[in-house]
DNA sequence: GTATTAGATGTAATCGTTTACATTTTATAG
DNA sequence: CTATAAAATGTAAACGATTACATCTAATAC
């Protein structure tokens, strides 16, 4: 590989000037750009990023923290990032964690020795093992968040996601609704529990624990909340699930035993992935605009990134709420008991 | 940020002392290296990578340009290039490409500014815009592969598999069988298309062109694929897809007739993607080991990083096949008809 | 014409490590 | 105990760019 003196050689001018032409190009002459891109040009050069990031000292990119990049909804959320990432002139990085904290601790290690110039924590956890007093790396929160002072969020609106989608089911009558949600720690999961509530409340009914399976947001764990639904005595009219994953899971246990869905049973999702267009019957979910966190997110995080290199103290912590849309589509029905 | 010198300072050593108890422990004496670490947990220090990288002319990472993170197969696939890149301690970045070329040149060009050591390539066609001649980046095809000289290649039995696939449904008296392969110009394509005419020539069975719908992958696709066969005088008593996304919205539109799968028409698959369990009829489709793309590519990989660091010429290209799975779901069915 | 200024280029220090080589310390053999 | 070898540590030169500062050139004003 030809370097930046072999290039200011054969071009008859200093390295600086070859700097110059690549980094800031409106400050050499049209006539010095021409020689020293024609010299470049000659030898095959480009200009050595691990050099360049060296000497200014960052990277020039971020960590997504994922924790599990096979599930369809988290890929969308990456695409966005990628997207707002690149717009900004940053490479996306990412970390598949697999919900493992040790991985995870190892991607975010990345950030403390340099290589990356921030990270974007889609877990509800902090995760950086440091204490608190030297928590100096720009980090941002999405999608399933702690509540730490000082990391900016971007957060769905779960429980308006989750009272409109139980609205809609009250209002088709069914009173008996089964809710399969995910693991009991995620405050993701807390906010979709609150919006069932609310919309139960509206209705003057109270949830009730026993209509309530906890899941892991796997297709396997929908299809057991509803083997142990469908062995009720009263079973639900109605499952909503935590997720579309859970909810078509549902859909295939449920029809095992012959029932219909939705005439004999209604599933409701959440997240809207491609694939619930696809199921039988097409799912009807509440929507999260996964790719528009990437845009708030690095707002939240290249600002901190930049205020952090100029030393200035944090401001307040900030949070961007996304709204949630309802995908009406065809498995929910008018409940037929009443 | 505290660096090397300060902790050097603060443990009464030398920086190289330092620096050899981060990156070669062993040929530094316990008593030393005890001191180094003590100081360097107070100080808070974490060798800076920017300048590792940067003095030792390697970036430890690698870059994979894939054309749809949000495809499932290539979410696998990713989920085994981490694996077994981490095994090796390369970071490996991910390049989204959307199949847009100006994209796959921009993450390509990461390597020509040596931020990443070397590439893994998932699309048929060569990556990088320079000249043959100065083809010197470490390069390793996967997936979907161009015939490239000196370009390692580990590819999937897609002939194998086709063949297998359709070797079943001849064998449950399918005779006119509706095929719905992917885009053209894929070589992929090419070889799954052998594999049909392979399978029907043991059966003394010509590939009928009026059998064939040119598709894309999506479940779109798949859809309209259906949509066309099932308006044919003589309907198709069976459809293989190239891809479980297509099988997926063949039977969408086929069950849209009233027609059941697979007692009125089969459907098959390919890829085994995690949905193809739970659609509805469960999936008969060809597994491909998606995660198991990652060990060999690494492999070619880093032997190629290290030819080149050491500068010796490289070996006779190389070519891995990875053999596939027949998994047998309840989407095929004997043809009624016979 | 000269004085002044803006624009273009050059010089050289610097970023934080690694590592070849030199030196010192420690262990082993006699 | 000394001689020798092995192990541990230190010294200092890289790696390839950026950039503050100095210098030179060209443009403008008078």
């Amino acid at each position: 590989m030809s370097d930046i003196k072999k290039v200011s050689e054969t071009a008859g001018v200093s390295i600086a000037t070859v700097s110059r032409t690549f980094s800031s190009p409106d400050i050499v002459s049209q006539k010095t750009r021409a020689k020293v891109q024609k010299a470049a040009k000659e030898l095959g050069y480009h200009p050595n990023s691990l050099a360049r990031n060296f000497r200014v000292q960052r990277s020039y990119s971020i960590i997504a923290l994922v924790p599990d990049m096979t599930n369809p909804f988290f890929a969308r959320v990456i695409g966005g990032l990628e997207k707002a990432a690149n717009n900004r002139g940053y490479t996306l990085l990412l970390g598949n964690t697999g919900h493992n904290i040790e991985i995870e601790k190892k991607y975010a290690n990345l950030a403390q020795t340099s290589l990356v110039d921030g990270i974007i924590q889609l877990s509800a956890h902090y995760p950086l093992e440091c204490e608190p007093s030297l928590r100096k790396i720009p980090l941002v929160n999405i999608c399933e968040c702690f509540n730490e002072p000082n990391v900016p969020q971007v957060i769905f609106d779960n429980v308006g996601g989750a009272r409109a989608i139980m609205k809609l089911l009250l209002e088709k009558q069914h009173r008996n609704i089964g809710i399969v949600t995910g693991p009991n720690e995620s405050p993701l999961n807390e906010e979709r529990i609150k919006g069932c509530e609310e919309a139960l409340y509206e209705y003057g009914i109270k949830l009730d624990p026993d209509n309530m399976y906890t899941g892991d947001f796997t297709f396997e764990e929908g299809y057991r909340a509803a083997d142990i639904f469908l062995k009720r005595e009263t079973k639900p009219t109605a499952i909503f699930c935590f997720n579309d994953e859970m909810a078509i899971g549902s859909m295939k246990r449920i029809k095992e035993d012959g029932l219909r869905v939705p005439h004999d049973m209604s599933v409701a999702g959440f997240d809207d992935i491609h694939f619930a267009a696809y199921s039988d019957p097409p799912l009807t979910t509440v929507a999260q605009p996964a790719e528009a966190f990437g845009e708030p997110a690095l707002n939240f995080l290249c600002d901190q990134i930049d205020r952090t290199r100029d030393n200035q103290n944090y401001n307040a912590p900030e949070r961007k709420i996304l709204p949630y849309e309802l995908v009406i589509r065809d498995s929910v029905a008018t409940c037929a008991k009443n």
